[in-house]
DNA sequence: CTTCACTTAGTGATCGATCACTTCGCTGGG
DNA sequence: CCCAGCGAAGTGATCGATCACTAAGTGAAG
């Protein structure tokens, strides 16, 4: 608290007067400290510490036109998988850079709008967008700053691109008919989204090349009371022995409602869920879902931007991402 | 697509060039375009079109000493629960600034340390912190850039603080009381974390100021696993008729071990979570818990920041953000 | 003793905007 | 007819760092 005088920042010429040196060996003394004699530096060091001095990093950006920033830019916080933030940042840092979330609210026009502004401000070297943008922009280096769009989410955070892969439903299916089930039932998402509709175009073309018989699509929401509603209004007899559920809400809204009409889970009745939410394997019974590995997911969305920041060009190997786990809602067809 | 020649992005002068005025007037332009007369404007606007120019933001920055960003600070984006960052975020931009989320791994010194870098690079107007940062750091005005750090997390992003009020577990108790149960016993988060203790302490004091019993306090660590662990250790007489559990996932532990030893719920077992999780209501027996307002809270923070930033002093007043939610986990007291 | 290579430090330009101040041009009153 | 008054636009300095060059010092080789 010596510094009564000055409110403002110390800047690399204050330290340069007080260390009686020049202001670009102050900068040396940041960039490459090695090629300082060791009295200079030390002098420098005692200026620094005395001013408790930091470099303006705005300043640097500006003359150096690099910021070591990344950007991640979500449809909205709202739904924004946590997990899968985590990946991307720890990727990030892994590679020195700083990330920085940006939760842009609005459709695809708005979002690509803005995701364009933050691009051509210069205020991050890249950015990854788990929001669809508008095509035209992904590798539009119009401003040079690379835009990695993971096109794995629609506008409200669901799946598409490889979120988007439903083949861990083939799994399911085949699952259930090796355990006696023939007759299913589909409760789909909102199909405004990719991943519902992805989901049940898979539905459909699993249960057909499987010869096996789909008693219906139902449409739902996500919600657990499209689940509910859905089973409520099955038929009593010559029904579906399998519900696959769009996501594990909709899953226990289905079971619910079949335990308030009687039926036994999964004596009776079969349901699976999809993304293994914790608390469904404590329910009774406990959910069989699907599990989703967002950390991966956005791991190496950044990892893809960063290989294109470094100029390389990286190999795009798929990866599996989803697994089936079989848990209690599931069994052998009844008789 | 006409600018072939030039790979970088254009620049005021080259805009102020075009539309031949001077620099200034193209920054007025985009500061205050009244002051132009319409055909200059007109000029501008051509010029400024024709390059798809956009002001630097960084250069911007540099020169106003303001950047239009704040910084949240959470601990690590693993836990973070993206409802109070959403919060935040509308709070943020309803004030016309743009959100940034950094999440800064390590502990509470390592975060003081990076928080403070973070002030004095001078890439952020102001920065709430939802990671607790020594209290030195906070309204110390070193760099001038206002700090507010909501100390509601402890390092593992569960409460302290605002969310570490544990004044729920009194109602909830109240009314436990009132369906007529008299012995309680409360599985304990991991006591490493503020508001496990806060839970803890809030029973004890509770039950013994209402004149009841405890029967005990079990520790746990927040898992579904210590809620399972503790019920089984349970005796088969003379035990707790209700279980506060910690968050809903060690309730939901407890109830599935409680069934597995054929008690049921709520009828010989009144089991409470915390946290209200989506899938909680829809268990069976659906699950009573604690509604907390996450996105109040971050919003809270966020306009404190804000009103920081304005030069005013915010009132302080304190909000319920705990609310108590009965559902069938819990019934009144066997005979 | 000179030369040369090499290390270390200094000088001024530069990045792209805004700010403070000056100048220009028009209008209307005395 | 002149000049004050005012709005519109221009000029040059500035923000705080780094970059490109230049200059000076150092030590070894010829």
């Amino acid at each position: 608290m010596t510094d009564t005088a000055s409110h403002r920042r110390p800047t690399i010429m204050e330290v340069a007067r007080l260390a009686e040196v020049s202001h670009q060996t102050v900068s040396r003394y940041f960039r490459a400290p090695d090629g300082l004699k060791p009295a200079t530096k030390a002098r420098v060091q005692a200026a620094v510490d005395q001013l408790n001095y930091r470099p303006n990093l705005v300043a640097r950006s500006m003359r150096t036109r690099r910021t070591g920033r990344l950007a991640v830019v979500v449809p909205t916080l709202a739904y924004s998988p946590a997990r899968m933030l985590a990946g991307a940042s720890a990727a990030a840092h892994a590679a020195g850079y700083a990330l920085e979330v940006l939760a842009l609210e609005g459709g695809a026009e708005e979002r690509t709008e803005r995701v364009a502004e933050l691009a051509d401000s210069g205020q991050v070297d890249g950015i990854v967008s788990f929001a669809p943008v508008l095509a035209s922009l992904e590798l539009q280096a119009s401003s040079g700053t690379p835009i990695v769009a993971s096109a794995d989410f629609d506008d409200e955070m669901r799946g598409i691109g490889e979120l988007a892969d439903a083949s861990a439903l083939v799994d399911l299916i085949r699952g259930l008919a090796e355990r006696g089930h023939r007759r299913f039932l589909h409760i789909t998402g909102d199909l405004q989204f990719a991943s519902a509709r992805a989901r049940r175009d898979t539905y459909l073309e699993t249960v057909a090349s499987l010869g096996l018989e789909s008693t219906g699509v139902i449409e739902g929401d996500w919600s657990a009371e499209s689940g509910m509603a859905a089973v409520r209004g099955l038929p009593e007899h010559d029904r579906a022995t399998a519900v696959m559920a769009a996501n594990d809400l909709v899953a226990a809204g289905a079971i619910r409602a079949a335990m308030d009409r009687g039926w036994r889970v999964p004596d009776d009745l079969s349901v699976t869920g999809w993304d293994d939410q914790q608390l469904g394997r404590l329910m009774s019974p406990a959910l069989t879902s699907v599990e989703v590995d967002l950390e991966g997911l956005g791991s190496r969305a950044m990892t893809r931007l960063i290989t294109a920041l470094r100029g390389e060009r990286a190999p795009t190997e798929a990866q599996q991402i989803h697994r089936v786990i079989w848990r209690e809602s599931t069994g052998p067809a009844p008789d």
